[in-house]
DNA sequence: ACTATTTATCGTAATATTGCAATATATAAA
DNA sequence: TTTATATATTGCAATATTACGATAAATAGT
């Protein structure tokens, strides 16, 4: 019915998988290549590095922060957007765990 | 439009995003964790654990598969699903990386 | 106060996703 | 060959996502 059944899951699961999905749009992940590029974090030029209008690159930074993937702070009249160095990290060590707990077995 | 441009992005960038999307979903991600938990990956048995019918487990399962995450070998008259080591292992560098290059700089 | 600049929000069209009942397919067992 | 079991596919309804023009909001500079 297009609903997630987000309910019937751990919130762990719920949590690993929001993440993923923010990161599930190559504009998204190309936005956050660009974040980890440039030195300052100071943004909005991300509008002028990618192939989309204002309001979608406004779209998708929101959802990266709904996801807590990335923080914004207000910067003179423009807003600061960098990486949240927790949220990855968080991301990052699920997926190497599960990689390494691979390790161990041996099936297919 | 509901059209991701992918054609404007780089190939590795829908790469990673494709496998992010894929995992986008607590379900998947629950199938992940299933896969992982039990010893032989002789499954079918995901529709008893998950909390969805067997059309949508399937659904996913082929998800999972178009994405490289996981594949199947028939088995009797089973089919066993398994993590693919490789693309796993690809998509938790890429973070990795990512994390790593993080550390270096500090803003915000 | 006025204007420019930067970012967010609204509204909307096109398309994708999610979930499942019904049904098909394919192998195993009898 | 018939029947049971396991998985995939089809079709469809409900909802979500993607993209963008138009417009709003908020701050900076004049």
């Amino acid at each position: 019915m297009g609903i997630s059944k987000t309910e019937h899951f751990l919130e762990n699961q719920n949590e690993i998988a929001a993440i993923a999905k923010a990161l599930g749009h190559p504009a998204r992940i190309a936005i956050m290549e660009y974040l980890m590029r440039v030195d300052t974090c100071i943004c909005g030029d991300i509008v002028n590095e990618l192939p989309l209008a204002q309001p979608t690159i406004s779209q998708h930074l929101k959802e990266l922060k709904q996801a807590g993937l990335i923080k914004g702070s207000i910067e003179g009249n423009a807003i600061c957007y960098c990486i949240d160095e927790t949220c990855l990290e968080k991301f990052m060590t699920y997926f190497s765990a599960m990689a390494v707990q691979l390790k161990s077995k041996n099936c297919c």
